[in-house]
RNA sequence: UGGGAUGUCGCCAAGCGGUAAGGCACCAGACUUUGACUCUGGCAUUCGUAGGUUCGAAUCCUGCCAUCCCAG
């Protein structure tokens, strides 16, 4: 590969990717998608960083594919009582996806990213892998899991044998002051304020009514919504009980809160999985996994189902929550993926 | 309408004459691609109300108000 397009955000991340490519020897474009109105400043941003880097640079406008591919299987999970990861479905059919063909489409052989994560090529299998970040405060790969061969093949992360500290100096290095002082980007990038209820009501969904109720069934009162809430929160409840009380589970359309001491469990189905190492994987193999984006791994043994697995924790683990992504480890190497049930 | 009981932060609740504990909730901050967990900080100059006793009262006394229970 020679020519990779960059994805730019307007951060800091992806503008030092794209002169790191540079560096590396390739020929580095860039690109920044306009996804949500408001957008604008950051493509601005974006534009700006390639200028400064003189790069070959283009916007494409996909509100309507981020509308479909990723607000509405977000407002879909929420409503079926999941918790979603929208970063992850953005990942594998936008950036990783629309963004990679338009790529390959106006002449460039790959693309790169900001993302802190690794991707090697294995010399026996021939397979592209996926490993964690040197950093490993800032490793992605949680988010990254369920990226295909194809993907993984066409993409360089120039910033997983960084530390962000070492970018930060990359970018005062290479002038892009304005990109350094930016603080990282958090939250949901189409929930800036943190109010995803707000979010989603604006853009059409109606809130499930439904009461809190207790483990032995007792009725508590109205919840706010149905979609509110995800297992394992404490806040924002508004439920004086005297004691922390949780979410324990959620039979639609009502929410089960009690003591925390209910959400350990030991096992757990997952779907959709996504094997990287391997084109079949082993019908059962050793693994840490992840529950949660910043969750510890845990140590478990996956049993591989048809298009699934099942999972048994050597400890039980906290709040296991539908929805969000199970990613198996090996030490530094992302076996795969899959979504809870 | 008689008899009894109780009224302290949004909820629960210490305090029993010496100058308002604590828990929960909530708010702010840290962390965070979960309104997750967790952590840190904030949160009654005031104790139903009006008077009285006292150097000093949420704590004692009196009236009133409110709520609950038993009588009816």
């Amino acid at each position: 590969m020679r020519k990779i397009l960059t994805a730019m955000s307007g951060g800091v991340d992806s503008a030092v990717t794209a002169g790191l490519l540079r560096q590396m020897g390739y020929e580095p474009g860039g690109a920044t998608m306009l996804l949500r109105p408001g957008g604008e400043q950051e493509a601005a941003d974006a534009a700006a960083a390639a200028r400064r880097l003189n790069l070959e640079f283009h916007c494409f406008q996909w509100q309507p594919e981020f509308e479909r591919m990723v607000i509405a299987p977000f407002a879909q999970v929420y409503q079926q009582g999941g918790t979603p990861n929208p970063c992850i479905f953005c990942n594998k059919a936008l950036k990783f996806g629309k963004f990679l063909d338009a790529a390959l489409e106006l002449g460039y052989d790959g693309m790169a990213t900001g993302h802190y994560a690794r991707i090697e090529q294995d010399p026996e299998t021939g397979r592209f892998l996926l490993k964690t970040a040197k950093d490993a405060a800032k490793d992605q790969t949680y988010m990254l899991a369920g990226l295909n061969q194809h993907q993984l093949g066409h993409t360089v992360l120039p910033l997983g044998d960084y530390t962000k500290a070492e970018v930060r100096q990359q970018a005062e290095a290479m002038g892009l002051l304005e990109q350094q002082v930016k603080k990282d980007s958090q939250d949901i990038c189409f929930v800036p304020d943190g109010d995803y209820m707000g979010f989603l009501c604006r853009w059409g969904l109606e809130p499930q009514p439904g009461n809190f109720i207790a483990p032995d069934g007792t009725v508590l009162g109205p919840h706010r919504g149905y979609e509110g809430y995800t297992i394992g929160q404490r806040r924002g409840l508004e439920i004086a009980a005297g004691r922390r009380v949780y979410v324990l589970s959620k039979p639609r359309p009502d929410v089960v809160i009690g003591d925390g001491d209910a959400l350990f469990t030991t096992d757990v189905t997952v779907t959709g999985t996504n094997w990287i190492p391997w084109e079949q994987p082993p019908e059962r193999f050793r693994a840490s996994v992840k529950l949660r984006y910043t969750a510890k791994p845990a140590a478990c043994t996956v049993t591989v189902t048809d298009g699934g697995a099942q999972l048994v924790f050597d400890e039980p683990q906290r709040a296991v929550t539908p929805g969000q992504a199970a990613v198996f480890y090996e030490e530094d190497l992302v076996l795969g993926s899959g979504t809870i049930v």
